[in-house]
DNA sequence: AGGTCGACCTTAGTGC
DNA sequence: TGCACTAA
DNA sequence: GTCGACC
């Protein structure tokens, strides 16, 4: 499942291959991954069309493409991508071979030699739609990949990445302990701190031995303080191995390998010994998906 | 206000 | 082999 | 992964 590390890579690797180039072709083969664009497939394709991709930026989840629309209507506008459970962003330049299953859209993009952006995603959670760029309510760039101060609408209630050196840990610690619901909800809360999801909460959990069940208000400031620079180093991390699975043609979210298989200390292992203790860690249910835990260092308080 | 649950959707894997 | 259920 | 409904 994408989250920040992940989402960073696809964007890093798309960077490298779609910038100053031109939208030639669109087709959408699933109208409902573009779900969100209220035209449907022909607003879709009008908006896109002959236009330019000038930027890739990434805040926590969302990736968006800030497009040079061919006759500068005023409104500047993005091709904003969410992944969701699934989604995938591939680059290749073989314009001859057809979508596979799971293909929902796919770009053809013009240059020296073309190359198709197909849009990937089996469930079906992500989508792809465009939209209105609006203005940081800070004043600071609208994620990583550009020094514009604005981001697409529909992403304008995402938070600073929790990786973002101008996300105040401090500030954000306080306004963690005036929730009182489980930290780990309060740690997903893309509101709070963006771009953690399910592995990485539980990974962070683990680092700062605190049980994800705990209330935020019961926990001490420097304790969430330790568990948001947990999650910084967990995420810092991954984001440098997970660029290693990735080569040039291909760019692509891959949940199983390379970072999962190797450095995941508690997520996916249950049964196995925890790697501080030896305890076997323990996978529970939580708010409708899955925890994974160490009994003993983790303890609920 | 918080917490739990189901919905959204597709498919690969597991077990009987 | 196939259906039912689950995890992702 | 995310949203909205209901207790």
């Amino acid at each position: 499942m994408p989250e920040l590390p992940e989402v960073e890579s696809v964007r890093i690797g798309l960077a490298g291959h779609v910038l100053g180039r031109t939208i030639e072709g669109v087709c959408v083969y699933r109208p409902y991954s573009i779900r969100h664009t209220p035209g449907g497939a022909e607003e879709f394709q009008d908006e896109l069309m002959g236009a330019t991709f000038a930027e890739v930026a990434r805040r926590g989840k969302f990736l968006w493409f800030i497009l040079d629309a061919p006759e500068g209507t005023g409104r500047a506008l993005a091709l904003v991508v969410h992944l969701g459970m699934s989604g995938q962003l591939r680059v290749h330049s073989d314009t001859e071979s057809g979508p596979g299953s799971h293909t929902r859209v796919r770009l053809t993009l013009g240059g020296a030699s073309p190359m198709i952006l197909d849009f990937v995603d089996q469930r079906t959670f992500g989508y792809m739609t465009v939209d209105e760029l609006v203005l940081t309510t800070d004043g600071g760039p609208g994620g990583v990949g550009t020094q514009l101060p604005a981001l697409p609408a529909r992403a304008a209630h995402i938070a600073r990445d929790l990786t973002d050196p101008l996300l105040d840990l401090a500030a954000t610690a306080e306004r963690m302990k005036s929730r009182r619901s489980p930290v780990k909800a309060v740690l997903l809360d893309q509101g709070m701190a963006a771009g953690v999801g399910n592995i990485y909460a539980d990974e962070a959990l683990w680092r700062a031995r605190i049980n994800g069940g705990t209330r935020a208000d019961r926990i001490a400031l420097p304790r969430l303080i330790a568990l948001l620079e947990a999650g910084r180093e967990v995420m810092t991390e991954a984001l440098a191995q997970g660029g290693t699975s990735f080569d040039a043609l291909y760019v692509n979210v891959n949940g199983e390998s390379g970072y999962f298989s190797r450095s995941l200390n508690v997520y996916g292992r249950a049964g196995d010994p925890c790697p501080r203790c030896g305890e076997p860690i323990r996978r529970e249910a939580f708010a409708n998906r899955s925890s994974h835990f160490c009994p003993r260092c983790q303890r609920r308080k």
